[in-house]
RNA sequence: GGGGGAUUAGCUCAGUUGGCUAGAGCGUUUGACUGGCAGUCAAAAGGUCAUCGGUUCGAUUCCGAUAUUCUCCA
């Protein structure tokens, strides 16, 4: 079976079972302040599991690209060095809410590897959760006597809390689970050592390729476990594994997954994989980094410099760097990987095809990018090893190694790899020490407390009632305190709310809850796994009152403004430049919009201007909101409405509608377009390879920005005495001001090389010395400075002091000919630095000139003939 | 979120006890050589040294803030 059969194969036997098959999520995580990436099959379930959503399918199965790149089974940088470890995975599983249990999943599990895939039983092994005293749990017999149908004893064995109980964080849905192992050895091992020795003990060959999550508890905040009214089944089986399994492999690589990959690097590279161990693992990493790279961008997370684009940043990075040691690759080579990833998994994911380009370009800008750090940090390291070569020295400094590191990102293992070449090391004791310094710098920095929730009321949902009405009646069901390194806030959970709460790129909205006049500020709303939060500073009196929510409807009145005018511009995006502009990121505050967008050239200035016109041109439509809040996703499709990649969607979707722009959002959008009143754009540039960022404004504030241009050439208009041709006069304007300037350079010079003829007659001879001091009538030390280089240039031995009042100071300038500073060893610094002291000032400079200052201009005579004295000794 | 860097010509970057009239390479323009191109040589243009404030006689240089950006950690 190839690998898309098999993933077929497990989606129609759930089916079968009486499961809904749903996509899979996007991999980049939005919405869970715990999470950058889905790191597990169950992510996108997890609202359900915390009871914060309704279960809508008691049965799913999926197949779900995660991401790991840390974690306690998970390392980025072990990930290529063994077969079967991933930063990019698909996670095949099986669920139920509530309603079937151990028995059923265990049966299924079993019916398929075995009944199915054909999984000799002799190969299988299951783990069993022995208990914990401390948690007061039993051994899950349940699951035992299940397996025990299936194998004997031998076969099944028993974990701990740590392998064999699962839990999603500190507090929250628990359970004891059962591994399946399979171990693919061949027959001389197996017989020499039993398979059971092996299992979870980090063997290449004997892997867990299943595992059943049994969700019966809840751990609260204190640490005990309470038992959940409604059991859950959350399955994960790794794709890779699977494939490897029945592709009877030896290491996931070597499946049709990875192979086409493989196949074209080693074409790349001209090498053959399987010949050289060290190529061998740069391929694999490459050939595992770039599926990730891929995958995160068409979820809309590009490279970037923070957060999760930086995470994707660092995996490309690590898989550039491979390739540029061990398979000897100088220029960009990853984005040339792409067209056979995507005709190889572009069927099972859509998405990987239809942004093919963009995913390419942005990869070879990245790999452009990288490649130059490196020839920066090379030319660091040639640096230090000059110094430690003059030195003596055969040991680089480890706190050197962690500034190139830390700084400019150039990798540790290049920087020895370089080092040993020119028979240099590290001090690897001291990087440790710095890097483990940063560590505890950062760890202390993020402390974060939560406390328990506070329970006031149950419930299961807090409805958004903010679509009808910025106020409303709520009750507060629950909420903690949270503490930061700037202090502590609370966090409310309302049974209803009018306050809407940050979420595809429109910020939270801000207002108030009161009672009996009392006001309590609300300063922002944030979602937190499907719940929206309320940020407050206090807690009211009495939280168990009954509140009334106000939304400040000034600013989200300009906020639903900003909005509306960003899916107008979205609009009129694809009407001037065409449809193969997509959305790419956006942020709407009371302020501005700004909005990303794929696109691969600047936008010109006719084209934004065309632009701005169109998007005013529907606004003066004025065409009212259709908004359909329940529409199913078939039928939103059928209207054409334009979604976004990496955003997850439910069956029924919100949908709005201004004339023909048609849009799945759930944001706040004002009435009808006309309420915008007006819209300009401000800016607009690049953020990315192929990714172009407009901001605007609209409403009040772009009025008052079209005002205060008005006003401004109003006033031109009037300083100019009323031209009839504004343009035209600066012009003029600006002709006659290069005209005077260029003639008063002229008159200027005139005027210096009179000044310049009366101060060579000046000229007296002192002790063999062509001696100058004068007191010149000029203004601008400038012009001081070019005349005694002027002199210099045309008088040998030349020792001139020129003084000047400008602005009430003095200003004093010494000039030494070369020849005098060699050989009589005068220093104008020195000298100047005497002569200073008599206008109450300081200066300094080099040898043959210096300058300085005074607050005494009245001392310009005697310091003039103080300079006359100087040189006479 | 915390730490460390960077911001100098169109581009890539030099520029240390604070004072060198701020430089290099590439690119641009012009000229010369050549039948033409390529090329070589010569010359020129091009700088609010990110912004604002402070220290100082004097700041590209030191200090502080801001913006942008890179990088590491969480």
């Amino acid at each position: 079976m190839d690998s898309k059969q098999i993933r077929e194969a497990f989606l129609e036997f759930f089916a079968s079972k009486s499961h809904q098959i749903v996509p899979s999520a996007p991999m980049v995580v939005k919405n869970d302040p715990t999470l950058m990436f889905t790191n597990a099959g169950m992510n996108q379930f997890k609202d359900i599991f915390l009871g914060n959503a309704p279960v809508k399918s008691p049965r799913i199965a999926d197949t779900q690209k995660c991401l790991r790149v840390s974690g306690k089974h998970n390392d980025l940088e072990e990930v290529g060095h063994d077969t079967y470890h991933h930063t990019m995975f698909e996670m095949l599983g099986n669920w139920s809410f509530g309603d079937y249990f151990k028995k059923e999943a265990i049966d299924w599990a079993w019916e398929l590897l075995v009944g199915k895939f054909n999984i000799p039983v002799d190969r299988l092994y299951a783990t069993v959760f022995e208990g914990d005293a401390k948690d007061g749990v039993l051994l899950d017999s349940e699951a035992l006597a299940l397996w025990k149908k299936y194998l004997p004893e031998s076969q099944i064995l028993f974990g701990n809390k740590k392998d064999n109980f699962w839990e999603m964080g500190d507090s929250g849905p628990c359970g004891p689970c059962s591994e399946i192992h399979v171990d693919i050895r061949n027959d001389d091992e197996r017989s020499a050592i039993p398979g059971r020795a092996l299992v979870n003990e980090s063997h290449p060959q004997v892997i867990e390729i299943w595992n059943l999550v049994f969700i019966q508890f809840n751990r609260k905040a204190n640490g005990q476990l309470e038992e959940l009214p409604a059991k859950h089944v959350d399955t994960g089986m790794g794709f890779e594994r699977l494939c490897m399994v029945l592709q009877k492999k030896q290491s996931n690589y070597d499946t049709d997954v990875f192979q086409p990959v493989i196949t074209e690097l080693g074409f790349l590279a001209g090498k053959k994989y399987g010949e050289d161990e060290k190529s061998d693992i740069a391929m694999r990493v490459i050939a595992d980094h770039i599926r990730a790279i891929a995958f995160a961008i068409t979820d809309g997370q590009l490279p970037s410099n923070n957060k999760a684009g930086y995470v994707i940043r660092r995996i490309l990075r690590r898989a550039v760097r491979y390739g540029y040691t061990f398979l000897g690759f100088r220029k960009p080579f990853m984005h040339q990987l792409i067209n056979v990833l995507a005709d190889q998994m572009g069927g099972a994911f859509p998405e990987l095809n239809k942004q093919r380009d963009l995913v390419t370009k942005v990869i070879r800008e990245e790999e452009d990018s990288f490649l130059r750090t490196l020839e920066t940090g090379i030319r660091m390291l040639e640096n230090i090893m000059g110094v430690a070569r003059k030195k003596s020295q055969t040991e680089i400094s480890g706190v050197v190694a962690f500034e190139l590191y830390d700084t400019y990102g150039f990798p540790l293992d290049l920087t020895e790899l370089i080092l040993r070449e020119e028979s240099f090391t590290v001090n690897r004791e001291e990087f440790e020490k710095a890097m483990e310094e940063q560590k505890n710098r950062s760890r202390n920095a993020t402390q974060l407390e939560t406390g328990d929730w506070i329970e006031i009321r149950p419930s299961l949902e807090s409805e958004f009632v903010g679509y009808d009405a910025l106020e409303s009646e709520l009750k507060i069901c629950r909420y903690r305190k949270v503490k930061d390194k700037k202090g502590e806030y609370f966090q409310l959970v309302f049974d209803k709310t009018p306050f809407y709460a940050e979420s595809g790129g429109q910020i939270g909205d801000t207002g108030w809850i009161e009672i009996e006049g009392v006001k309590l500020e609300i300063f922002d709303t944030v979602k937190e796994n499907g719940l929206t939060v309320h940020l407050a500073k206090t807690l009211p009196a009495d939280p168990s009152a009954t509140f009334t929510g106000l939304v400040n409807t000034s600013k989200q009145l300009s906020t639903a403004g900003n909005h509306t005018a960003t899916h107008l511009l979205y609009h009129a995006l694809r009407e001037v430049l065409g449809t193969h502009i997509e959305q790419k990121g956006s942020l709407v505050t009371p302020d501005s919009l700004r909005f990303d967008f794929s696109h691969f050239q600047k936008v010109s200035d006719e084209e934004l201007e065309q632009v701005e016109k169109r998007v005013n041109e529907l606004i003066r439509h004025n065409s009212a909101r259709d908004e359909r809040r329940e529409m199913p996703m078939a039928d939103a499709e059928k209207l054409g409405a334009i979604a976004l990649f990496g955003e997850k969607y439910g069956d029924k979707v919100r949908v709005i509608k201004f004339g023909d722009s048609i849009e799945l959002c759930g944001g706040i959008h004002v009435t009808a377009t006309g309420e915008i009143g007006q819209f300009v754009i401000i800016s607009e540039g690049s953020i990315s390879a192929g990714v172009r960022r407009i901001e605007a404004i609209s409403g009040e504030k772009a009025e008052a920005f079209l005002r205060h241009k008005m006003k401004t050439a109003k006033e031109l208009t009037t300083l100019l005495n009323n031209p009839s041709d504004l343009k035209g006069a600066v012009e003029q304007l600006l002709q006659k001001v290069s005209a005077l300037n260029s003639q008063m350079e002229a008159f200027k010079k005139e005027a210096a090389s009179g000044l310049k003829k009366e101060l060579l007659k000046q000229i007296t001879n002192v002790n063999g010395i062509n001696f100058l001091a004068s007191k010149l009538p000029v203004d601008d030390a400038g012009i001081i400075k070019d005349l005694a280089f002027q002199l210099n240039g045309e008088v040998d031995n030349l020792f001139l002091v020129f003084a000047a009042e400008i602005e009430g100071k003095a200003s004093v300038h010494v000039m030494i000919a070369d020849n005098l500073v060699r050989e009589r060893g005068l220093h104008a610094g020195n000298i100047i630095r005497e002569l200073a002291k008599l206008v109450d000032g300081g200066g300094g400079g080099q040898p043959f000139y210096a300058s300085a200052g005074g607050k005494n201009p009245n001392g310009i005579p005697g310091l003039l003939e103080k300079a006359k004295e100087m040189i006479s000794e």
